[in-house]
DNA sequence: TGCATTATTGGTTATATTGCCAGATAACCC
DNA sequence: GGGTTATCTGGCAATATAACCAATAATGCA
């Protein structure tokens, strides 16, 4: 392996770390539909305002979502759409997944 | 949020955690060139042959590879080809991450 | 200035992950 | 059966992650 191609792997495995939490996910898919600020979000998320501002800074430091400052608020948003692809494609493996599963209990019924 | 959603928000983070490895990812870039057994895999990693093994059933209990036995041998392949498209949107959003850190020094300079 | 609001950071505790070693299991060959 | 090879599992130590509370910073407003 190249240190190229070991940079790239690693740099995909940090973006999936960063992903990989059912709310930062959930963040995303908000913020898919419109930027939001901090507060917003934790009333969404249903969590302390600490829990969702570190949530939301992983995502940041991964590079996944901007964010904005406009007086006390900051307003976050998706960096890149690109994201929003790779997550649908998360659902279809699941969709995929569930399907096999009804399949093979069909098979044993 | 219904339970539906959540329980898809929670079945994709699951995948997200098997896939969010450097180690895992470069299993997952060998078997979508062809099915390899657990040693070639280990010979490849360059780990121990336990640790390699653990990786392969954290993929597996994630429904991302299927294994076949054959004699004392164990071969995995992938269990669906979309995996190969979710990691190849994470390419691209590195990609593109690389590209914004390049003009943003070359703005500095 | 004093106070409220918004967001971030540090501290703590509980839990999860990772990698190696050692041991167990299974299949093959003699 | 005995030995060899391939794989998996349990145990351990080191490290990382997550959630909350408390404290801090930054801004806006009376």
């Amino acid at each position: 392996m190249t240190n190229s191609e070991r940079f790239r792997i690693e740099a995909k495995a940090r973006i999936l770390k960063a992903l990989a939490h059912p709310t930062r996910l959930f963040i995303i898919d908000q913020l898919n539909l419109r930027s939001h600020c901090v507060c917003e979000l934790t009333e969404l998320v249903g969590a302390d305002t600490s829990t969702v501002s570190k949530h939301l800074s992983i995502l940041k430091n991964a590079g996944l979502v901007d964010s904005r400052k406009d007086g006390t608020m900051v307003h976050y948003s998706l960096a890149d759409q690109c994201v929003v692809k790779c997550v649908g494609c998360l659902g279809e493996i699941v969709h995929r997944q569930l399907e096999r599963q009804v399949a093979s209990l069909a098979e044993d019924a």
